[in-house]
DNA sequence: ACCTGAACACCGTTCAAGT
DNA sequence: ACCTGAACACCGTTCAAGT
C-alpha cells in the first residue's frame, strides 16, 4: 500500500516539498497536478487562492515544529545535546532533500506574498524564538551554559545563524556547515 | 537632470532593485519595462534571457560589494569597528529599502534558478568569506580579537549570521536585530 | 462532493518587421 | 542600433458544466 492519502494531503505534502526546494513564486498549481494525477483547476476546489494554500502549509509546518523540538526536549538532558540535535534537523533537511527551512524561504519572498502569509511566518519565528530561548535559560540554570549571555538574545542569535548558514550551506554544496555554524556558537557559550 | 542612465543601465538598476525586494522569480521584464518606459520585448535586446540580466545584475553586484568592504577597510582601523561597519550595511539595506542581500535571495531560490547563476552567487560567498577572513585575522595580530577562535570559520559564521538576522528582521520589521546580532557574535570574541 | 474545460490577463521567449 | 507587435506555451483564477 503505496498511498493512503487524500487528495488534499496530497496537495499539501507536494507543496511543502516545492516550497522548501523552489519557493512561493517557483512552483505551480501545475506542478502539485500533474504529479498527483489531477487538474490544476481541481486543487482549487480546495484551496481557492495559492494563498490559502500556502497558509495551509506553513501552519501546519509549525505545528509540526513545535511537536518536534518537543520531542528533542524529552530524548536529551543537557541543552548543549538538545540544540545540537536542533541544528541537525537543518543539516538533514538540507542533506538529505535539498531543502531549505520553509518558513524561512517564505521570508525570503515576504515581499511578494500575501500579509496573511507574514502572520504565519512570524508566528513560526517567535514560538522557535520563545522555545530556544527556554532550552538556553535551563543550560544555564544547570551551569551548562555561561550565565553571562542573554539567553534571549543569543536564541535569536541562534536561530538566525542556523537559517543563514542553511541558505549558504545549499550553495556551497556543504550541508556540514550547518553543524559547524551551530558547534561554533555553542563553543562560544559553553562554560 | 534627473536621470543620465541609458537603457541598458536603467534595466540593470530597476532588476538589482526588484530582486532585492522580490526576489528572481518574483519580478516580471513588464515591471522594468512599465517603469522604464520601454516595452518589455524591448529588454531581450539587451538580456535575451532573464538568466542573462540577472547574471549581470550579480556580477555587477559582487564587484560593488568588494569595493564598499575596501573602503570600509580604509576608513576604520580597528577590526570591531569594521565589522561593525559591515553589518550597519545590512541594517541600511533593509531599513532605508526593505531590501534583502541580493546574492542571499537568490541562493534562496537556488533550486529554480540556472547553474549559471549558481557560480556568480557561490563567488560572491567566497569573496565575502576572504574578505572577513582577513579582517578577523588582522584583529587577533593586533590583540583585539580573541586568539583562541578560528578566524576563517568565525568568518563563515558571522556572514551566515547577517543573512539569516537581515531575513528574519525583515518579517519582524526590526532592522535593528541585524546590529544587535553583530554586536552580539562580536562580544563573544573580543578579548 | 469532487472534478473538468474553457476563458481571461499575465508570464518569458522568439522573431519578423519596423525606424 | 534599437524597438515593436504578434505569436507561443506557460502561469493563477474564475466559472459554468459535468459526475
Amino acid at each position: 500500500m503505496a498511498n493512503m492519502l487524500n487528495t488534499r494531503e496530497q496537495i499539501l505534502d507536494n507543496a511543502k516539498a516545492l516550497i522548501q526546494s523552489r519557493g512561493y513564486n517557483g512552483f505551480s498549481f501545475r506542478d502539485i497536478a500533474t504529479k498527483i494525477g489531477i487538474k490544476s483547476s481541481s486543487i482549487h476546489y480546495y484551496y481557492p487562492e495559492k494563498t490559502d494554500l500556502v497558509v495551509a502549509v506553513a501552519t501546519q509546518y509549525r505545528s509540526d515544529f513545535i511537536s518536534l523540538t518537543e520531542e528533542l526536549i524529552a530524548k536529551n538532558k543537557k541543552a548543549i545535546k538538545i540544540l545540537t540535535a536542533y541544528a541537525e534537523v537543518f543539516e538533514s533537511t538540507l542533506k538529505i532533500d535539498n531543502k531549505l527551512c520553509l518558513c524561512g524561504m517564505l521570508a525570503s519572498e515576504m515581499n511578494s506574498i500575501e500579509p496573511e502569509l507574514h502572520t504565519v511566518i512570524g508566528k513560526f519565528f517567535s514560538d522557535q524564538h520563545k522555545i530556544l530561548t527556554s532550552i538556553i535559560s535551563k543550560g544555564q540554570s544547570q551551569n551548562e551554559i555561561s550565565a553571562d549571555i542573554n539567553a534571549k538574545d543569543f536564541a535569536k542569535t541562534y536561530f538566525a545563524t542556523l537559517e543563514g548558514a542553511m541558505m549558504i550551506a545549499r550553495v556551497n554544496k556543504r550541508p556540514s556547515d550547518i553543524k559547524l555554524a551551530s558547534k561554533q556558537m555553542l563553543a562560544l557559550i559553553c562554560r
